[in-house]
DNA sequence: ATTTACGGAATGAACATTCATTTCTGAATG
DNA sequence: CATTCAGAAATGAATGTTCATTCCGTAAAT
């Protein structure tokens, strides 16, 4: 048992139970908000107590800019990674789509507490920057994406983002809060109206759409 | 001076002196969120003491809860009224969206409150059931839309209700968070693109049959 | 044996709510 | 009309509670 304990470095233990209790905090914020959630429940989810907790993190602010973080920087990896996205295609939005699906499947703790609003007041100017991290790739891709008419250039393109984020979030929003039930085909359904929206439609022989489904 | 405040009833100055505090706290809730602040603020913005807001609501979680029902109530009228909503046309869609946008122009307050996800915690069954009063008639028009064959019907209502308020609202989010700047030339493109989203794409000619009211 | 990590009771600040007191109101009275 | 005055309304300091954070005795690690 001890062997176990001892064979592992100090460092990685530390390194884990840093991540247990932000994987803790995000749990229960992404359930009872951010203000709303006192620090001790927090640890008792972690398995830690409350001490603890405040060894590896400055105070409550600081833990709620590293779950930010931490669940932003998730995401990101989990959307862009290995993604050329300055080659637009309808089959690189299905891919984003379907990346952006698992993750509010896999992950819906970080997905809510990411759309939560309610964080912004606590955000350091540091976590605020990680935001762009996401943004300004997508935003490039949807500037090639219109110079080379896939996408309709009627929308500028912060605001087809805006449009379509939006879009993607209100329909996960609606399943979390029961309003309606998702099957896959619904997620193909939503997506493609997603890419009516943004997509090209005056010259029609730019889009080949294989709507092979 | 004295002859204004005698000339209105007791129970008419009672009923706006409520409303000013429902006024004040719907302000300091949207700026700060709702735990987030004390109630101490509310009543100075309100200009009353504290001790006269516990007189016109029982706690701050009644206070929260009447200004929800007050801003969806102003919210639902603002949309639906003089509307038939069961015939539904492109005319009919952009009116609501008219409608939406000068909402959320005129009371923006009122709109980033009703968006907050922290208040699902603290309403009454009743405080959420107001929800479906907006979201039924809703539901209903896209029905009668999709027999129509003004709308797709590839989307359930739900779903193309839940991606058209997504949008919107990701739209006016991402304006008050500085993404971007909507002039009304973007607002008229947007309002298209979501069009784009809902509407019917596969027989143009059912389209002109039943519309043609 | 010494250092480092842990836990949870203890601390003080901030909060929602109350309540004893003051201020206002308007009908009754002279 | 001006004055009175009982009841209603308003107030904000006082209260008890909840919370973030600290601190110290104990346990684990080195």
């Amino acid at each position: 048992m001890t062997a176990v304990a001892t064979a592992t470095p100090a460092s990685r233990r530390e390194a884990q139970k840093r991540d247990t209790i932000l994987r803790a905090a995000l749990k229960v914020f992404a359930e009872s908000g951010l203000h709303g959630t006192p620090v001790p429940p927090i640890a008792a989810e972690a398995g830690v107590g409350v001490g603890t907790l405040y060894r590896y993190f400055d105070s409550k602010e600081a833990l709620i800019n590293a779950v930010f973080c931490d669940a932003k920087q998730r995401l990101q990896d989990h959307l862009l990674s290995d993604l050329d996205l300055l080659n637009p295609s309808r089959a690189l939005f299905d891919t984003l789509w379907a990346r952006l699906t698992t993750f509010a499947r896999q992950d819906p703790e970080s997905f809510q507490f990411l759309e939560m609003q309610d964080h912004h007041s606590y955000l350091t100017p540091h976590s605020r920057s990680q935001e762009q991290a996401l943004l300004i790739p997508l935003g490039m891709m949807v500037i090639v994406g219109q110079r080379n008419g896939l996408l309709g250039e009627h929308l500028k393109p912060d605001l087809a983002i805006a449009l379509f984020w939006g879009a993607f979030v209100g329909v996960f929003k609606a399943e979390r809060l029961n309003y309606l039930t998702l099957d896959d085909d619904d997620l193909k359904r939503a997506r493609d109206a997603c890419w009516f929206a943004i997509a090209n439609h005056n010259t029609p022989d730019n889009q080949h759409r294989d709507a092979a489904q």
